[in-house]
DNA sequence: TATTTGCACTTGCAAAATGCAAGCAAAAAT
DNA sequence: ATTTTTGCTTGCATTTTGCAAGTGCAAATA
């Protein structure tokens, strides 16, 4: 759990120190296009993140302020995750990582269908998610 | 070594499964940016590999097409590793890390600098490292 | 009120990945 | 002919990950 130990000065490599691994971003992407929001919202992903290391990257990624930990309006027995603006500073970034899985990899149908609207319009698609996420902060 | 396997259809995932590591991005970053091209010189990045793991990375990164081994001018013995445009086309995922980073991170004056002037024209920007690594294909 | 269920984890242990130091073969330099 | 450079590989300790089971608290149910 050493997260704290820079490699580097370098913006990619500290970046890299904060959500370069096989999950962190997962949890976002959650967060942001699917309105996942609790612990056990995250468990069912299909990807399978087993449940110790869903535990420590939501530590990791609350220590780095990419996510809040508050109190669930419906019970207290919950935990409702919420994206900081840092995280949300994150789309651009995501939205990339679509662009280029369009170009290279294969993808689904309906990926694809709803990766050429963002194509059509970027800017827009990226204002238009950061404002609705923005109000959810 | 098992990169095959892939979690999941999403995108992000699959993009994960190939350079979400903390490693695979860097050696990219060295191609692109400081015209590294062998094994040697990657080695000797700030960050510190470990010679294993740079060999396990640079097959791992050949075998998803990022990159190529092709004989070097200079001599039999070494290796020139080159990007592929699969690779050269992360360059607008990279310029993303790279704008977010200096918006949620502690950079260097220089590194700031530089992506300051990104910023002026990110467009631009992309176009012109594109075509000077396109050209070195 | 007692009991069961749901939720968010924690724990123990095996397996895999990483890191470190040393070694190694082919090519190049001396 | 010998040494150095280059791009690795190997062995082993450490760390991280993955799986299964368990725990404690809150909430729902009987």
């Amino acid at each position: 759990m050493e997260k704290t130990v820079k490699r580097s000065k370098c913006p990619i490599s500290c970046s890299l120190d904060i959500f370069g691994d096989k999950w962190s971003l997962l949890i976002i992407r959650d967060l942001m296009f699917f309105g996942k929001t609790t612990y056990g919202e995250f468990l069912k992903s299909a990807e399978g993140i087993s449940t110790n290391i869903l535990a420590a990257r939501l530590q990791s990624l609350e220590e780095s302020q990419l996510l809040i930990r508050t109190e669930h309006p419906d019970s207290k027995a919950k935990v409702l995750y919420k994206l900081t603006e840092k995280a949300v500073d994150l789309l651009p970034m995501i939205v990339e990582i679509h662009l280029w899985a369009e170009k290279h990899l294969t993808i689904t149908p309906e990926t694809r269908a709803l990766i050429q609207e963002v194509k059509k319009d970027k800017e827009g698609f990226i204002t238009k998610i950061m404002t609705k996420l923005s109000e959810r902060i």
